[in-house]
DNA sequence: ACATTAATTATGT
DNA sequence: ACATAATTAATGT
């Protein structure tokens, strides 16, 4: 379900873009030029931002929460695909030439984005140095993410690849607490098991083991990771 | 070494 | 109360 009205934030801050990768290079009017075309969103936990298939209208900067990045399986089930922390672009189909979003963009927490208009991309790029060499940059390290998880798909067993989901989760989106590392937004056996391709309960009996262990903590879609180097150890097929 | 099925128990609105 | 999450055991491939 997308959401209807966009509520424009009354004032938008360069201080928003500066220190963010994809606009550093620029210089304060660049930005302010950029920002003043932005539209601006609140958005609650659990919307979608755009769905799979719908004709990309417009692309997106995620200024604060978690996407959560779903494709639906030729079995009709929604399968998570990978995670998009604040800081990062999403919803870039144009850089692809692709003229409908590949998958749909759920929000994991309440976030706030910033979207223009898809026509403008083209547009971006040529004008504002480093944007386009950013992209290049996420979308070759969510490449290479890939292939790691290609390769552990075929080659790891079910520990392997929740304890490497983990490992990846906590690096990527990971918040230091008192006694560990939390995964910063909420998530479920489900979550986990669609990425690595098993099923819940066998994500659910692996975490059970793992907190005795004393690996973790995991109350109600909240993971905390109290071990990190024993995930590793379980990450790594040694014996 | 796993999935599936089903029953049961939390936990959050 | 009702839906969603999580656990656990039993059974199957």
């Amino acid at each position: 379900m997308t959401e209807a009205p966009p509520k424009v934030l009354p004032r938008l801050d360069e201080s928003l873009l500066t220190h963010l990768p994809p606009f550093a290079a620029l210089s304060g009017r660049q930005i302010r030029d950029i920002l003043d075309q932005a539209t601006s969103r609140r958005y609650r936990a659990g919307v979608a931002v755009f769905e799979e298939g719908m004709p990309a209208e417009r692309f997106y900067m995620l200024l604060d929460g978690y996407i959560r990045v779903n494709r639906m399986s030729a079995t009709g089930d929604q399968v998570t695909l990978h995670y998009i922390p604040s800081g990062e672009m999403f919803g870039i189909a144009r850089a692809f030439r692709l003229e409908s979003y590949p998958a749909t963009a759920m929000t994991a927490v309440d976030g706030i984005g910033l979207s223009w208009p898809m026509g403008f991309w083209d547009g971006f790029v040529a004008q504002y140095e480093g944007l386009g060499v950013e992209t290049f940059r996420t979308v070759g390290h969510r490449l290479s993410e890939k292939n790691d998880r290609i390769i552990e798909l075929t080659s790891q067993q079910v520990q392997q690849r929740v304890a490497n989901a983990l490992l990846r989760l906590i690096n990527q989106t990971g918040r230091k607490v008192e006694g560990g590392i939390v995964i910063d937004f909420p998530i479920t056996r489900r979550d986990i098991s669609e990425m690595t391709a098993t099923t819940l309960h066998t994500v659910s009996r692996l975490l059970s083991k793992w907190e005795k262990d004393g690996v973790l903590e995991s109350v109600r879609r909240q993971i905390k990771v109290r071990d990190p180097h024993l995930l590793t150890e379980l990450a790594n097929p040694e014996a």
